[in-house]
DNA sequence: CCTCCTTCTTGAACACGTTCAAATCCAGGA
DNA sequence: TCCTGGATTTGAACGTGTTCAAGAAGGAGG
């Protein structure tokens, strides 16, 4: 085995149990020692391979979100209703997320902090967020909505915004299995599909039009 | 000098020197012990008064909202229309926060846990809360503007929402003087204003209806 | 087999938020 | 004046995330 194998391996022993701590006991309650401790490793080494306890998370938010593509790809084959589309791959987020819910909150805490690699708007997150903002691009794509072209070139951003508003929602959801998120999401996508929809009439034209040029702004540099 | 009066002093100290340390040199870089010392106090006296160093924040919270209020309130006399109202308020925010963006930055942060106390959602700051929404309902009913009736009774607390998002915007900007966040307010409101008006339309009617119906069932229990 | 050199590992030490038992203060009654 | 009981104040001590100087491991070259 060589020198770079054995890194890896403890590397991965690390964040693992970390996860698994996390799962078991909450964010706040698992400390470094407990972690070292429980993967039989130095509280130093722990910190050799990770930068500090937050950045032990980062790993496994990649692996939700993976988890999320993955999942939520299968749902939209042979669906061509926008609709019905992004209430699946939703939803389906909402059922990869469950098991995290409890310490979940204290992670997107951390991330709510501009400053933090962990923020969705960070550089460090940049290619968890592209691969988000593309599932939404195959969303809108893929279906049969007709849309002013300039909306639906800006829709995938605009839809995972919203997409982190409702994960905003769920954090702050005390519901049992989480339900009040999914009557949000219920309940909110086929008001924005046709939102989307009403995009088309002469009257809405201009307001949909300065939404897209207000967003491309926005997004210049942030 | 009777005990409460000389009680309050110390109170009232510790809360003023630890918001002149935060702004000095932010929330983090600013100690416990160093607060105490400037005080001139012990450590544990400042836990007497402070249950946390989070909790020395929610004083200022309301100092905040407090100055905004009035400053606010003065510049919706004689000005009727909806969006100019709105505009205004929102802008005074910007002025009224501005000198905090440095170190608001990790207040919002400790703000966004659910768990917390400062979280705007918590029952400790329903009173804030209750009289932010309060100044969006001066905003709506003071002008002009022609609405449905169902609407307008919900607008206050979806303007607050709204008011919410522009804060977290704010808190991710990093332009020179904020003016990013500015530039959002200005393009933003006249959207609204014109969205609130076509909520009129005889086709906008239901979405507009379904709106209205989902915030409210949302914040039946949140 | 020895010697470097890089990579990895260690645990004591540090800084910070927080707690708590003990000390001090002080108004009001005896 | 002295005593008493609650309000206030103290600072040492605890648990935590993080750092760091020092050492161990292990391969490359002699």
């Amino acid at each position: 085995m060589q020198r770079v194998a054995k890194s890896e391996e403890t590397r991965s022993l690390i964040v693992t149990t970390a996860m698994r701590l996390f799962t078991e006991n909450g964010y706040n309650r698992t400390t470094m020692r407990a972690i070292a401790a429980e993967a039989g490793v130095s509280v130093g080494n722990a910190y050799y391979y990770f930068s500090s306890k937050e950045q032990l998370v980062q790993g496994f938010y990649d692996e939700m979100a993976g988890r999320h593509l993955a999942a939520a790809r299968p749902l939209l084959d042979g669906e061509a209703g926008f609709a019905a589309r992004l209430r699946a791959v939703l939803l389906c987020w909402l059922d990869v997320a469950e098991p995290y819910h409890r310490f979940g909150t204290q992670f997107f805490v951390n991330a709510a902090d501009p400053e933090s690699p962990l923020s969705p708007f960070s550089d460090d997150s940049s290619a968890a967020r592209e691969a988000s903002i593309g599932l939404m691009r195959e969303v809108v794509e893929g279906s049969d909505v007709k849309l002013d072209p300039e909306l639906r070139a800006q829709l995938p951003e605009l839809l995972w915004l919203y997409q982190m508003g409702v994960v905003l929602f769920w954090v702050h959801d005390r519901s049992a299995g989480t339900q009040r998120s999914r009557m949000l999401v219920e309940r909110s996508v086929p008001l924005l599909a046709r939102l989307a929809a009403l995009s088309r009439l002469r009257v809405f034209r201009p307001v949909s039009r300065e939404i897209v040029g207000l967003i491309q702004d926005l997004a210049k540099r942030d």
